[in-house]
DNA sequence: TAGAGGATGGAATTCGTATTCCGAACCCAG
DNA sequence: CTGGGTTCGGAATACGAATTCCATCCTCTA
């Protein structure tokens, strides 16, 4: 039954199938008289545009690539992403554009994945998140010219199109939330080390300790898998100090709650003896007790930053700055 | 750089576009030197064909839809959402299949959405989930005869394709298991009335009850809206009854953490006094005190069986049965 | 040795839409 | 009444790959 097209319209109407294409497309020079007559047609028969046609026909398909460089699986109770999706599609829905989303099930799968999107012109640009430092599909693209965003900071180039959560001044921030608060000896909990965000939330601590006169202690910072387990062990190592800290900024939601219990079981009352401070602001937060304090990055405004230069990259439009940093803000709860 | 075409392998290689065409698809009657010479320039100028005029000319966009009937912002931090859709990537990526990924954003945005996807026949198929029972959508598409499987029970057709949690079966083992326990008075939390969910839910917890000889008392069945005040409020309710319940079986994880919370701040203790069972196994079971007993969904098998069905469906292949019942399994921890 | 039959590759067409190009009709001024 | 300009719609073509159809050439047999 859908096999309808233009030409159909067009016999129906008694028109050219041209005609039919010019009122569709809203072209001035055709007649009122006519365009009424193709218009009822196209309504009684219920007709829309063939988007594989068009998409041949233009040279564009109005899809988005979304590409998780992850198993699929791994991502499976992960907030962040279905928060990002959420709100890709939701921008990109704005524009008329369709969010494809792939994953890469294996490192060689990586590369089929771009041959495939890329390629094949199937998406007209893409949305890279958790891009590794030195990425060399991130090289080609750029050589390419193929239009796409990165979520996440990226160094080696800095004409490619980036997007990220401000890391440095959330650490910053929050560190100065429990300076203010009268805390002297603050430890930062860090993430899998080597990862760029572990180092800068780990800079924005550094750097508001300085800018208070506190001298940096390298006793008080522990690195721990991003686990309550993680987190518990990064706890005990800093409770075992001679001077334990009093409040403690964490990695993320997960690595805050493993120290915190960690804190409890050695008898300590949260926060008055230690204040704890999460990162993500996830779910969690309301339901541990005490709630945690966290940090929450805004992931709505990550995902329409990116989505809308990535649009502006497809439709030639010129995007400034290149590099976008979005703020992130503090949520109080009871843990700090 | 990616202009290149079949016309230019064929001008490269000395053959006719179609010879390269043959040559790509496998056509057995190619001379083997000729296909060699074809291959080389193939592989030589990285050429992959051009996924839009494939689509357009075989009629298919080996595309999957994804359509949630809800405002995508609405499911921002859903742990269902992200783990279906990891799922099915997974499954579909095996087959060739990429997915696309939409919601409506408005109630009026349905209908849009279902226009575009399939009025366009930019995907193959289609994946639905959170259908209302009643949806004018699904008669539509039964009626064009449009590949689609639904996750999540619908009841009026029971012809079209679906793949559900079984609902009943596992209320009714968690009630059972709860039974074994010693468990006299179990209570039930339902989640928001009207959902098929919701009254699967509470018949397999009256199954249980019956089969054990235990008459069904609506005294010990609650509602409340899916969040912890909601939860908190339902438990309060059977708190005051003049006989108060020694277990509660709740609709969701976070109704469930709802009601130990005000069960604790009752001073009762988990699962001494009130043991405690949650749905859906969520991340934030075992972040609770004490650790809340959940009921496992199987949301990479649900996933997983949806897309295959669908392929199965796009392919013209025979599926059997028309319904499939996902078996879901309880994951004991403290609270009960 | 001629004719049948098979193998093989090229020309042409198709998918549905957008667009270019051009001819026809019409208007007004000279 | 005719020529130049304008308006408008239809024929034709392009997008890139797959496929049908057909011409050619080869081989084998009678």
């Amino acid at each position: 039954m859908a096999e309808i097209g233009q030409k159909e319209i067009a016999r129906l109407a008694r028109v050219s199938q041209a005609t039919v294409s010019r009122v569709l497309n809203n072209d001035p020079q055709v007649n009122e008289e006519l365009r009424q007559r193709v218009l009822a047609v196209v309504d009684a028969l219920g007709y829309v545009p063939d988007a594989r046609a068009q998409s041949l026909r233009a040279q564009r398909t109005r899809l988005l690539g979304f590409v998780v460089h992850r198993a699929p699986t791994a991502l499976a109770h992960d907030p962040f992403f279905s928060a990002l999706i959420a709100s890709i599609i939701d921008q990109a829905g704005r524009q008329g554009y369709h969010l494809c989303v792939d994953a890469a099930r294996t490192v060689k799968g990586q590369r089929a994945i771009y041959e495939e999107l890329l390629r094949t012109r199937r998406v007209d640009g893409l949305i890279l998140v958790e891009s590794e430092t030195r990425d060399e599909r991130i090289a080609r693209l750029t050589a390419q010219g193929f239009p796409f965003v990165l979520i996440g900071r990226y160094e080696p180039e800095d004409a490619i199109c980036t997007v990220d959560n401000d890391n440095i001044g959330a650490a910053r921030m929050a560190t100065e939330y429990l300076l203010r608060q009268g805390r002297q000896r603050i430890a930062y909990i860090g993430g899998p080390a080597g990862l760029t965000v572990t180092r800068d939330r780990l800079h924005g601590y550094r750097a508001a300790l300085e800018s208070h006169g506190i001298a940096y202690d390298p006793h008080l910072v522990a690195f721990g898998a991003s686990s309550e387990q993680g987190g518990a062990r990064a706890m005990e190592e800093l409770l075992s100090l001679s001077m334990r800290p009093d409040a403690v900024l964490a990695f993320d939601d997960v690595l805050a709650i493993g120290a915190m219990r960690q804190a409890q079981r050695h008898g300590l009352r949260i926060p008055d003896d230690v204040a704890v401070v999460g990162f993500n602001d996830t779910p969690l937060c309301s339901f541990v007790e005490p709630a945690l304090t966290s940090v929450a990055i805004d992931i709505p405004m990550l995902a329409r930053a990116a989505t809308q230069r990535l649009i502006d990259l497809i439709e030639g439009r010129p995007v400034e700055p290149r590099r976008l940093i979005v703020p992130a803000r503090l949520v109080p709860r009871e843990s700090a």
